[in-house]
DNA sequence: GTTTAATGCCAACGACCGTTTGAATTGGGC
DNA sequence: GCCCAATTCAAACGGTCGTTGGCATTAAAC
């Protein structure tokens, strides 16, 4: 077999039933039996299952912050200092990669679920993890889109941030399960459900200190 | 020891080890140890692993599905059919019990990461009892709501409903971390954080559709 | 064709798991 | 004090796990 070709074959398998299973349910006899590779080979690759756990979702998140690294940099290419970029563009900007990618069949399918049990499972190394790998480019979003709300004290930005950051997170979750009727245009549902998205942050943001 | 001592001593361990090292990774061994109770107590008391899961994190959902039952019945009952509820005090009673309960440092220390935890690791099967427990509570809070925004098409009303969800949910789990800074009340911090949430929720659901 | 390094494969190791067994211990009812 | 049911306990069982060692196979280098 080519070189490249075992680990490959490991990694697609590990994915689905981490995904599926969870990284302690899911036994390397599980996964090797599904690449149809040798149970040995996994530790002659990656070394031990702790490191092919982190590989696996490691590729996906670094997927994800390469596509909101863009999207951020295309919106701000958009804009000038005269005509900064408008809310409504940045939360997209902030969110559709996101949705996207977990909804994407071939790079996410199981995208969600990796990520959700990876946070669960692994909750404090992953959160270093996040705030290492994301915190700039969070960072960097936050502070345009705060620049939308320059009435709020900071720590009132940070709560709806937040909220926005959940509906975000469970909306990814709950579309990848998923609601999608017969008939109705993947890529239309998930369109419309980012511009819903969008919208309903955005008159969160701005709006809630209205009674 | 008194009938019921070691019962309760085992829930309690049992409670912590499964919210910070999940269902599977926790064993009984470490369980009982903690509990300073007999391996094979657990067996004795419950039956298996599995019954003890059940009843740890049914406890939790059990309890919250009281204070939302008070809480829609107390809003409902304040009102007629000439006065119906305000969004506002429906979105309050919708999501009041989940914050308080997840903060509660009594009842629900591990309340949030039992349920995050039981979500991702028993994902069809809590997700079926959550339908058949919770059901009943869930539709009569979304049709109050729902009359609220009577132009919308009900997809449209899900879908921000699975918002309104998702900002809890992550509230839930992010508070109970939690960004309480010194010298701040912990009831204070969870009051802004509900008046918050529900103001940024009600916002999202009518004013959603305006640009 | 021979050498050599990389990779695949089989079998086994020790560790930990949930569960069960059967005997010891407890404590209330008589 | 004795009985009996409930509970606790130590020990072990069978099974699965991640990992490893040693040998077979491959394929590129010379």
């Amino acid at each position: 077999m080519a070189s490249g070709q075992t680990k490959h074959r490991i990694i697609q398998a590990a994915e689905k039933l981490f995904a599926t299973h969870g990284f302690v349910r899911a036994s390397l006899r599980q996964v090797t039996e599904l690449a149809e590779v040798n149970l040995a080979s996994v530790n002659y690759h990656f070394g031990s299952k702790e490191n092919l756990v982190q590989e696996v979702f490691r590729r996906h998140l670094d997927g994800l912050n390469v596509e909101r690294e863009k999207a951020f940099d295309s919106v701000m290419n958009r804009s000038s200092k005269e005509a900064p970029p408008s809310l409504s563009d940045l939360l997209t900007a902030f969110i559709a990669p996101a949705l996207r990618l977990s909804t994407d069949p071939d790079q996410g399918e199981y995208f969600v679920q990796i990520v959700t049990r990876g946070y669960v499972e692994y909750k404090e190394e992953l959160r270093e993890f996040l705030a290492r790998e994301y915190g700039d480019i969070n960072r960097r979003f936050f502070a345009a889109i705060g620049q939308h709300l320059p009435h709020l004290p900071p720590d009132e930005v940070a709560r709806r941030l937040d909220f926005t950051i959940g509906a975000l997170t469970y909306s990814m979750g709950d579309f990848g399960m998923t609601k999608l009727t017969d008939g109705v245009d993947r890529d239309d549902y998930l369109d419309a459900t980012i511009d819903s998205l969008v919208r309903f942050t955005q008159a969160g943001l701005i709006r809630s200190s209205t009674n």
